[in-house]
DNA sequence: TGTTATATTGTAATAATTACAAGTTAGGGA
DNA sequence: TCCCTAACTTGTAATTATTACAATATAACA
């Protein structure tokens, strides 16, 4: 029935309310919001939620793998529900955050140097197409 | 005879005996320091420098691409001299950050998407190879 | 050398995140 | 089905990195 049940059980995490929403969420909303959006918008529906629950949630759910966090914007962490490999943009002029997607060709050179991968990120940061666009009709 | 009276005037940047003490410091710790160790460290020669400073040079020298601020760990701002394109590895096992040297053979194709691209960040995180090595010594 | 815009300093404020203790609940076993 | 316990949630308080701001000091140029 539920997805996201089977998700969390697969994953051996308790299956809890809390944690469900939060999945949910992220799977509607692929924003890349931050753990304070998350936060600010469950609890319309979940006025007890606390912060720390959504905190706490997004950390086990990126030690399984289940969820990728941006360290993009440099003074919060943004958070993705897309597991596949890609890369993101993000828009100076707007903040919005775009899917940039492709594998990285340059992760065996690294691995090349003996390390072990685990994570690979690529940030791109400019201004997006639409602002651009903006920018030119707007004159200056 | 200093390098870097040279460089701040050609950035139209006013010379100041803190950021010439910055410059050097960032010029000759090739190790990604945060501004509060840069803070610290140069605290020692320059007791009355103030961490406020630290945080508005290294802005001003963003700015002015003289260094490449990077946003590799999550929690903190890490700051290079190195201004050609290259990447980053973070080992999280000992915590050092490790230049990888290649550029990025995809920037072309994010701008193909119409966005303008102003920087580039490459992070890799996993475990470096001389952690590698210790774990398979210390046995586990 | 004097003027002025800009830089530095120190403190206080802010923002994101984590620590922690108390109460609650999910899920397996009797 | 009910009970037990480990794990989860909650709320508050603490921590950490960074920024805001006002007062003082100084670099650069006339």
């Amino acid at each position: 029935m539920d997805d996201y049940v089977q998700i969390l059980k697969k994953n051996g995490l308790k299956v809890t309310p809390q944690r469900l929403e939060i999945l949910r969420y992220l799977d509607t909303h692929r924003t890349h919001p931050t753990a304070d959006t998350i936060y600010s918008d469950l609890k319309k529906d979940n006025p007890s939620l606390s912060k720390t629950t959504v905190y706490n949630t997004l950390q086990h759910l990126d030690e399984h793998g289940l969820v990728y966090t941006l360290t993009i914007s440099g003074s919060e962490s943004r958070f993705d529900s897309n597991i596949n490999q890609h890369h993101h943009f993000l828009c100076k002029a707007c903040g919005s955050i775009i899917d940039v997607d492709f594998e990285c060709p340059n992760t065996k050179k690294v691995e090349a140097g003996g390390h072990k991968i685990d994570e690979v990120h690529g940030y791109f940061k400019g201004v997006c197409a639409s602002c651009l666009k903006k920018q030119n009709k707007g004159g200056k």
